[in-house]
DNA sequence: GTTATATTTGTAATCGTTTACAATTTAATT
DNA sequence: AATTAAATTGTAAACGATTACAAATATAAC
């Protein structure tokens, strides 16, 4: 491998003219740059990053820990992460925490040991409850999980509002006793419930809410209680795409069809959600733009380290499908049959 | 921050033995390995890895190149592939290809320069073709995709003996007319194709396949042709997730009914399989074994680098469920109707 | 108690860059 | 042409570890 000083013994010039004809400094003569372009080719010279970030104490990575690799939400956000990083020429660790805390602190430990540029993060919930940007060597970016009084910077989701507007939507429906089951483990989940009970206190009904671990099967777990009762809920809700799978197959467990039997809604607008017919309803999260609008924030934390705090908050899309329907009226789709 | 000279002042020992007890290297008395420890501890020391990648010219570090994030294929390989990782203190870059040769060649490139321990690659087409594991500086692992005829480390599926089977299942089940429509941009496709091929000639079929660019769009659009012909194809089987997606869109805007007016199968056990009533059959791959077995295969390669090469291959796992029925016979679920 | 051997320890060179600083060249001004 | 200022270049000292190699110490063998 060549390195540095081949090529300046090759250029004719200095190691430093090099260095700074690599990293793109200014203060170098456009015919000494030209010499230098044409040796690095000549030699196939590509600087040695380890040097490089021993000496310049500068990595250009940044560390993105996600909650969970599985869940489509992050590996779209994690996309757009990369996309932007790249075009910035920084590089991406990418660590998957599983929604362990202890996972994640040695995740973080990592990045501090890797001396990354920055983070993005989507805590879990005790990390949350105890985050203070200053306990950290680096500049971190909060994504999808954020307290309103969490001093950090941060994009979401407008959760409550979310909530409230998808909620409201099924009580326009004609629906009244709406179930709600929700990630007891996430501060969206907690967020989401707001804006649900907010949603029904203001149409003055009682709520009927659970908060479950984010699990397909304890949310099944906890729909099943609730469809083996009489009377049913008028329609069952979930705070995000995990739970809303394991509504429905607690549906499907206890034969019931969706709108005829009970209406279904929620959360993360998966491949999956238009396909189970009539099609589920669903607030759409902008996910490529959250991660976009993070990795944006990002860089500019690291530009500027003692600007103010900033706070994204983006807009989730209602998306109604047949499974909100309303209420004693035959499905609109294939089926045949009504109420059964 | 602590450096390892104030380490070595605090134990009263020299950097040399502070190096080797924080590498963990034999020859070391306990008493000094103790007092290094115990002054590690109070000052809270963390060796720099910039230079210890500089000075050791080792990264302990790995790539993973996959060709798509949002597949939940590659998600789970990469969860594996983390975990095995950091069990063996390595750590992972990963990057996402998006399907794209020379994003893929970029992102090679860059592991070059990251100076890795070795490479996991699940490669596009045109790279495939060309590859020879000496170009690279690094060893590789192949993943998802591999050539009989490519002389190099692999861990792939089972990909002809799967679809024979997948096919087979079909045509015991009754089916004759059986459309295959497969991914043009991959080996795995083409593999699939070709165990297709096998089970329609094996009973005397005649073959209807098609080779689509493996997106949603491109398998409905094809798919969307031969359902509106007449005759209609007994079954419809996809080579991936994606296209298994893509074939279900185009019974919905058929209003095909499956199985009752045309059974479906395809490959990738996704979490939305089971819930499209009344289920899809499908060849479910082991994916987190794959990674698994990736992970550990490059471990072994990086710890002896002249080991002949290996090729792991895994069984894909068939999924009957209510898709792929019997012909000319009522659906078994909660469907009423029979026959359109 | 010597000698030989094995184990443990320390010194100092090294990894390949970046960058402060000084030295030089070039351009601008008088 | 002399002087000053600006731009360019080069020299050499970091960056913070690892690791030959030599030196010192402990252990074993006789």
């Amino acid at each position: 491998m060549a390195q540095i000083k081949d090529v300046a013994k090759q250029a004719g010039v200095s190691v430093a003219s090099v260095s700074r004809v690599m990293a793109g400094h200014a203060g170098v003569s456009e015919a000494t740059r030209q010499r230098v372009l044409e040796a690095v080719q000549a030699l196939d010279y590509r600087p040695d990053l380890a040097a490089r970030r021993l000496r310049s104490r500068r990595t250009d990575t940044i560390g993105l820990i996600v909650s969970d690799i599985r869940n489509p939400f992050f590996t779209e956000v994690s996309r757009a992460v990369e996309d932007v990083a790249y075009q910035n020429r920084m590089r991406v660790i990418l660590c998957n925490a599983d929604e362990d805390p202890e996972k994640e602190a040695l995740y973080l430990d990592l990045m501090r040991d890797e001396n990354v540029s920055g983070v993005i993060l989507s805590p879990t919930l005790p990390t949350l409850a105890r985050f203070h940007p200053s306990d950290y060597s680096f500049p971190v970016v909060l994504i999808d999980r954020c307290d309103r009084d969490t001093a950090a910077d941060a994009v979401v989701l407008d959760n409550v509002d979310s909530a409230y507007r998808l909620t409201s939507r099924l009580i326009e429906r004609g629906h009244r006793r709406i179930a709600f089951i929700y990630g007891a483990t996430s501060a969206t989940g907690q967020q989401r419930h707001e804006g649900y009970v907010s949603a029904m206190a203001t149409h003055g009904l009682e709520t009927l809410a659970k908060a479950v671990p984010a699990t397909v099967d304890a949310a099944r777990a906890a729909a099943g209680e609730w469809v083996g009762r009489r009377p049913l809920p008028d329609a069952l809700a979930g705070s995000n795409g995990l739970i809303l799978l394991g509504l429905i197959e607690a549906l499907r467990e206890a034969h019931l069809r969706f709108p005829e039997q009970i209406a279904l809604a929620g959360f993360d607008d998966l491949p999956w959600t238009h396909l189970v017919e009539p099609g589920i309803t669903v607030i759409a999260q902008p996910t490529y733009d959250i991660g976009q609008a993070a990795i944006e924030l990002l860089l500019q934390r690291i530009a500027h380290p003692t600007q103010s705090v900033r706070r994204v908050v983006l807009r989730g899309e209602l998306r109604e499908r047949g499974s909100s329907a309303m209420r004693k009226q035959a499905g609109s789709g294939t089926k045949a049959t009504v109420e059964g």
